[in-house]
RNA sequence: UGGGGUAUCGCCAAGUUGGUAAGGCACUGGAUUCUGAUUCCAGCAUUCCCAGGUUCGAGUCCUGGUACCCCAGCCA
């Protein structure tokens, strides 16, 4: 871990608890990181999740891993599964066993009893839309539901038909009796509990009424003794609900809700419903696919948990809605890599190179570090022989000025061998560039040319001993900064149809042993990181995580 | 005047009790370089949404505006 991490950001969150602990107003704190079972985790819950157990890293306390599951329709064991091996892999550890907010529903079922014995909960059978007309608008005091004044007798007898399964969904559902004028809409008696006859994937068949989020994750915070309770800025008009709750209820601690601002991504779309559509539709190939901005989705691509979670120290934690720039993304992962990937040459797009002067059949077996700046890498062995490839992109029969690389009548640098020179351009009838003949200055293995500069360097395979590779390379899923930030387009319609693009091509002979999730620096090219799960020895298949900055690109770019 | 929030460089973001604008990303030079990468140096807000006011002094306090975000699911 760099330097950079050890010593993380300080945010206002923790500024407060810091101030708390000093003034000894809190003992040991606990976070919890509730995420709810029915989606793939992406980057924005890395945000929450480097928050809440870096909170408890920092000061010294726990942070739970607890599933909201209160609403099994949509929650899935899969889900569970996928999430917490992303929080693993990012490397955090939570307290204690895996907790579930359904561990709680006996608690929560008693407690809801209790509301109604001290009236302050009732039975309704408004139907929804007859509930939302009763509700009131943003501006307009809502009514009292004609069912609000029952007794306590009824609503208990009512409550137990409830949950004895005597009501089809939908039929009624408890609501706390607060205040239907109240100007904070989530104030306006709202529903504690719905019938839902659906299996849960935790409780089974035990329930056939579930409580709603806000009847649940106050008073789960508190069974738990969560002493901060971080959300997003969304559940800030919870927040007197919550705190009701935790009033109205003989509940065993009291948490407070802090509020942070949910990441935004330039170019992404983070919202699990969006992501699902993704990968139900076939966009993606799955939650997984590198394209996706789900953790498992990125580890895929190449990011590493030191990366993602470097990334969530640079952007900060604040109350302020933004949009990160997804170069800061870029610029997280490369600096890693740039540490800790091994240096290999692969050519994506290969053109022949003939060496006139290279006797058939010798092979040289030249030597390149693994690493330019690390020597604790292991050298890879370069078999250099008359025939090589080199990328397309490294050569130009009419190149502008300051193109450093090949061109007729040009010399280059083949990194870490010779230098050559292109002396002629073959083409076949269609005028299709077949290979091109270089002759080789034999003594420049390790040292310059005499009495000339030779300024480009490009990297090359020998085409008897290159491995042939497939590989994906991955760009934005959409080519609008905010895809969903236009009421009346759909997102879909800013799909970036290059998103992916596969090509093959020639490694050197030591990718051959590449193991999957393997990270590499692709010299002059970029990161790449052998597919977890569809690259072997069979076959080799990369995925690009990122280019390298391309400074000629730029120049390129300017110059046109 | 429905309620709740937020406004500091192109983007993210620090800014103790008011004392004279951190850092990162991006960008622009220039140096080094067998990766046009990395690294290295240099530059990049007389100004903190706007307008008034208080003060010797305000991004930080007061007043009044403006813009944007969230809330009317038996989702979380």
């Amino acid at each position: 871990m760099s330097q950079a991490e050890a010593v993380s950001a300080p945010n206002f969150i923790r500024n407060q608890i810091s101030e708390e602990l000093q003034q000894g107003r809190e003992g040991k704190i606990v976070t919890r990181f509730p995420p709810e079972p029915n989606g793939f985790l992406h980057i924005g819950h890395a945000k929450s999740i480097c928050l809440n157990f870096g909170l408890a890293e920092q000061f010294g306390g726990d942070c739970h891993l607890r599933f909201d599951d209160t609403n099994p329709a949509k929650e899935e064991q899969q889900y569970i599964d996928a999430i917490k091996e992303d929080i693993q892999w990012l490397g955090y550890e939570w307290a204690g066993d895996i907790r579930y907010a359904s561990d709680y529903f006996d608690q929560l079922h008693a407690w809801a009893v209790e509301l109604i014995k001290a009236g302050k909960a009732y039975v309704c059978e408004l139907n929804p839309e007859q509930m939302r007309e009763y509700r009131g608008t943003l501006t307009e005091a809502g009514r009292p539901s004609p069912y609000r004044e029952r007794t306590v007798e009824e609503n208990l007898d009512q409550f137990e038909r409830m949950r004895q399964g005597e009501f089809p969904d939908g039929a009624k559902v408890l609501r706390a009796k607060i205040d239907m004028a109240a100007p904070n809409i989530n104030l306006r008696d709202p529903i504690l509990y719905r019938i839902r006859h659906v299996h849960h994937h935790q409780t089974g068949d035990k329930w056939c009424l579930y409580p709603s989020y806000d009847f649940t994750h106050g008073q789960s915070d508190a069974i738990e003794g969560v002493t901060h309770s971080v959300c997003t800025l969304e559940f800030e008009d919870h927040r007197p609900l919550y705190e009701w709750f935790l009033n109205n209820l003989p509940v065993p601690a009291k948490p407070r809700q802090i509020e942070f601002a949910r990441l935004n991504l330039n170019y992404t779309v983070t919202s699990k419903r969006k992501l699902k559509l993704l990968v139900d539709q076939g966009i993606v190939e799955g939650w997984d696919d590198p394209r996706m901005p789900t953790l498992a989705g990125m580890r895929r691509r190449g990011y590493t948990p030191a990366s993602i979670r470097n990334f969530c120290d640079m952007i900060g934690v604040t109350r302020a809605n933004g949009v990160v720039d997804i170069a800061m993304l870029y610029s997280a992962i490369r600096r890693d890599l740039e540490e800790n990937a091994v240096r290999a040459m692969c050519v994506l797009k290969p053109i022949k190179i003939v060496l006139t002067n290279w006797d058939e059949g010798r092979v040289e077996g030249l030597r390149a570090p693994g690493h330019p700046a690390r020597d604790d890498f292991r050298e890879r062995e370069l078999p250099f022989t008359r025939e090589l490839w080199i990328d397309a992109d490294d050569f130009m029969e009419e190149p502008p000025k300051k193109f450093f690389r090949l061109a007729p009548g040009q010399e280059v640098r083949l990194r870490n061998a010779y230098v050559i020179k292109c002396e002629e351009v073959i083409k076949d009838d269609q005028g299709e560039l077949v290979e091109l003949r270089c002759t080789v200055d034999h003594d420049t293995l390790g040292k310059n040319p005499e009495g000339r500069k030779v300024k480009g360097v490009i990297h090359w395979v020998s085409a008897e001993h290159a491995v042939p590779v497939e590989v994906r390379l991955y760009d934005n899923l959409f080519l609008e900064e905010a895809p969903d930030a236009d009421k009346d387009k759909d997102f879909l319609e800013h799909l970036n149809p290059e998103s992916l693009q596969v090509v093959q091509g020639y490694g050197e002979p030591a990718l051959a042993e590449a193991h999957p999730e393997a990270h590499y620096q692709f010299e002059r090219v970029g990161y790449f990181c052998a597919d977890r799960h569809l690259s072997d020895t069979e076959r080799l298949v990369f995925n690009r995580t990122v280019g390298l900055k391309d400074s000629w690109a730029k120049i390129q770019k300017k110059g046109s």
